[in-house]
DNA sequence: AATGAATGAGAATTCATTCAT
DNA sequence: GATGAATGAATTCTCATTCAT
């Protein structure tokens, strides 16, 4: 689905200034790719954005793909840490409440750089190798859904949890992320008591 | 957010040569995209492959936004079509039966040319007029449910039909791209089941 | 010895228009060629020269290396068909008077375009796929020389034709460009008399 | 004609270390100028290559030219250094001895770093300085040839010394590059029989 | 209708070189 | 002596689009 493109990133700053470089550089291009979008960012603008020069850029991203697949697996970090802490700190909490406080989490997580969070995750998909960076968060939070459902036995009325956890992360996930960064943007409260709704009458009662 | 695009379809094939030639122009954008993804995409390779001249490309494109518009569209109008028609044609069964209808209408629907729903999923850019294409589609089931929610004040247990349709149409999807297209493909019988069950617990019972 | 570069034509011309297009960038590189050298040719200078947009120029030639190995080509074509015909003029002349002429075509060969040819000559080495041109040209040179040689078994006095024309052909190809494109030129009336010499002394006397 | 060149080494390695670092930055040309050819040769590649830092090559080579220069220079020095000694040590020996032994030194130079005599002679641009590095060592062997031919008036045959040494010269030099380093490489003993044929029947006999 | 030659703005990328540390 | 970050002019090359034939 499309050719590779070089996304790794290309030498580690060692100095103090470089690494100052570095952010300065995905700044700017968050900046312009909540501006204009991808199809618009180039490098050259990217560095005139950053105060830097196309050559320092080209130090350190190989390419566009690489800017934004930098800029993208840091959000990436940022987010699942707030939804996998607040599903970590809710293992034992009984269900209403560990379901209301995860979805909170992850509406919370969406509210956060609201631009660019969206503007990410409409590019990110034609990436090349981002979409695998995308897979490692479903997956990854699909795990840790199943891993709280296996947790609790008793509590909920799931089959088979692999299948619950997968149909479960994908549909909150699209809920909120329309729901908060769509046009028609819903009341966060509204948004997350129906989702709370969705989720629990199919886990639990 | 980008330059004014043209993507209105620039003149009707009038000629059986004619609709021959714009086919043959989709389907080698249809090949294209799947290959080297929406930015790799040009004209000129378009042409090439399609075995016409650019100039005949835009004698019906006006430019490379409108080929994938009009290859998007044709997707939309296929896949759109089996959905409605399903919702329409239950209007008046009961919910149980409804649902589990339309939700394998969705899933069906998923199925059908599934790489190029993949492809255009994926590598359409949600920018300019593109970007209005989808939120159509969007717009319009989410409109569908909320209608078909408005007919049975009584069998449903939602406050707010908008909200519902909202909710429930962005999960179904994402539920069922996901569980379709995804790497991960789950059994589309397992998946009927629990999408069923998800969207039923939260509309009805 | 060296990348593979990409030398190949990219596509024939087929109007009128395109063929004079092709002409006057060739031109243009020959012109640069010889006024700058390689190194300080660029595709934009060539293409600024010739009065035609880079486009145009890429259309028809990959790249820089290309333009050098069509006209590279289309030299050699010249040069050996000039000296080649020389030698089948003479194939059954005196030795004398053959060699004497032969030696001739090839002083004359060399004086033509004497820009292009010694600018030519001196960056071809460097272009990867054309090594293989100028070997062709040793080894087409090389073979009529053997040929001439093995006609007349009893006029020459070599022991194996296929060395002595191997050092013949490269011995006077080296003394004849130096002493006609070399900065100390020497009066080609003189160079003919004392190629001739060496020829004759080594293959007849 | 290009720009002014710097090519003069920037400064003498003192220390030890700076030598070693010297000869490293050397091989590592050496090896790229192989690998790569001229014009991918680049300051910061060598450097790396080299496990040196770009400062450090600076230190000691003003440009991307002074490098080649110098690799060149070297070379060349054991080159003629090898024929040349050789001319001196022959210069009152009969003709036949004489030009036989400075032949094989002349086949002897070439067989040594037989890869870096190839890499330097087909892909040292012939502009600029290194043109004129590349000119001095064909004076210097005309000079050299000359010389020797001035002190024997009554050995050899020849009329204009400075011609019969240009001429002689650039053959010889022409004929045996071509037998060892050519892909249809001459058995040295034959190579070295013919090209003294080819020499005595010219000057002396 | 169809062709394909031509355009040229603009994007990506390199690389010789400098200089503060 | 050595390092390597930074520079930016210069170069290569693409591609949407037009238009004469």
């Amino acid at each position: 689905m499309g050719p590779r493109l070089r996304t790794a990133p290309r030498k580690q700053p060692t100095q103090a200034r470089a690494t100052a470089t570095v952010e300065v550089i995905l700044q700017a291009t968050a900046r312009l790719l909540g501006k204009d979008g991808y199809d618009h960012l180039s490098t050259n603008k990217v560095a005139a954005a950053a105060g830097v020069s196309v050559g320092s850029l080209y130090q350190y991203f190989p390419s566009k793909e690489a800017l934004v697949a930098a800029l993208a697996e840091r959000h990436r970090e940022r987010v699942m840490g707030l939804v996998l802490e607040r599903i970590a700190a809710h293992v034992d909490s009984p269900p209403e409440v560990a379901i209301r406080e995860i979805v909170r989490g992850i509406i919370e997580a969406h509210g956060r750089d609201r631009a660019l969070h969206r503007v990410l995750s409409e590019q990110i998909p034609r990436i090349g190798k981002l979409k695998t960076l995308i897979e490692d968060i479903e997956v990854h939070a699909a795990g840790a859904v199943r891993a709280w459902l296996e947790r609790r036995p008793h509590g909920v009325r799931v089959k088979d949890p692999a299948v619950a956890a997968f149909i479960v992360s994908h549909a909150v996930e699209a809920a909120v992320h329309a729901g908060v960064l769509g046009d028609a943007a819903i009341d966060p409260a509204v948004l997350e008591d129906e989702v709370v709704d969705l989720v629990l009458r199919y886990l639990v009662k």
